[in-house]
DNA sequence: AAAACGCCTTGACTAAAGTCAAGACGTTTG
DNA sequence: CAAACGTCTTGACTTTAGTCAAGGCGTTTT
């Protein structure tokens, strides 16, 4: 791989000058991970952060009664555990990898130095957080002021795209795996999607949720 | 008032030198507000971010059914908007003064170019964003894995301070305010007190919560 | 002081989502 | 290939939280 290379494509580093990259990728390694493996333990030392080069990470946590909840699920060219790069203390939560995953390791101390040299690259990454805050800030709204049924509508509508003449949504993740993403279990959004589905609004085909009614999903979804 | 001092109460400035307090303040205005007094509306262009000198603010979003949802409350010490700074878009949220409330208005153009010429001032904003990321990270894990009694012994814990021989909690914003913080209404809120009362963990003593069985309390809190 | 108001509480009811149990279906494993 | 397993779905039931309505109480307004 190459890794000044792979980086670029990062929004953090898609605007750094090829004399930046190398600089970066001096102190960058690659970490590949098999499916279902960790790539870091909540409570864990966070001494660097990660970029997806490909496959996919999920982040949750363990409830008290052994439940795990996912927060987020992280794909290639997202960073992973970027919060954690100016805090002394540990990640906030579990990382595990969904398929074959290869990232970037960036150490946090080489970063935070070559911050210090070249103050630009602060305003982009801070830039990114102001957009991850704002994502949550949406979760937040999200989870108190929504039901199950506009969730799951809103994350159809968040995911579409087009095929040939007809709206579609893949579900690129397991039904069990995006109920833990909404805040819900497996058999209620069995029900929820049946309840779509009897009404019209939606269709389903293998992995692909079908949109039948754009207007009436997207009122669902508020 | 004067500014320069203000500013170095804020974990952000905290570290600053007096020369680098004099550049802040220069293009730092106050900004004060009454009771019930909008800084921001959700949608408007931000062109700011607030330092809260004394009072306090409610960050909150509207339902679709108008409904009020708060997210947080900022009090003095705390900065208002940071995430909006580094973004070319819009406020997520509304804010409002709960209190006759004095702010910073610092103009995020003008930080911007600080920045630029003070690198270590982004490793300090970096911080104070991360510590945020992580505490919508326990926000959400708090409303998708417990329920409103866990919600609510938690933020009693959180709030705990000691007088003479005993914990108590002060509630120091109004039982509508909280209902909206944990994600509930006001009716569910006072059965919730109720219960925990009922079972001997608090005690309510005019604004403050009593507490009464520390150890069931965290089991509760989880 | 009476009326109006907002905040908080309570009760009866409803709606939403979770639990538990069972079974269908497809994939992996011995 | 059959057993074992995991995922998904469905049904019956329970729990949790929200809705609606009413009333208490203290504060502000007239």
């Amino acid at each position: 791989m190459n890794i000044p290379e792979t980086l670029n494509k990062s929004f953090l580093f898609g605007s750094f000058s090829s004399d930046q990259l190398r600089q970066l990728a001096e102190f960058t390694t690659v970490k590949k991970l098999k499916k279902d493996e960790r790539l870091f333990d909540e409570g864990e030392k966070a001494s660097a952060f990660y970029f997806v080069a490909s496959g996919s990470v999920k982040i949750y946590r363990i409830s008290s009664e052994g439940q795990e909840h996912t927060i987020e699920i992280q794909r290639d060219g997202d960073l992973v555990a970027e919060a954690a790069i100016f805090d002394k203390e540990t990640y906030p939560a579990f990382c595990q990898a969904m398929d074959e995953t290869v990232l970037l390791r960036i150490p946090k101390h080489d970063f935070i130095q070559m911050i210090e040299r070249h103050p630009r690259i602060a305003i982009e990454i801070m830039h990114g957080y102001s957009k991850r805050l704002r994502w949550f800030v949406r979760l937040v709204e999200d989870l108190t002021m929504h039901n199950i049924k506009s969730r799951l509508a809103r994350y159809i509508l968040n995911n579409l795209s087009r095929d040939s003449e007809r709206h579609i949504s893949k579900l690129s993740i397991s039904k069990k795996e995006l109920a833990s993403l909404l805040g819900t279990i497996p058999e209620t959004l069995s029900r929820t999607l049946k309840s779509l589905k009897k009404d019209g609004l939606i269709g389903e085909e293998g992995d692909y949720i079908v949109i039948q009614n754009l207007r009436r999903l997207r009122e669902v979804a508020e």
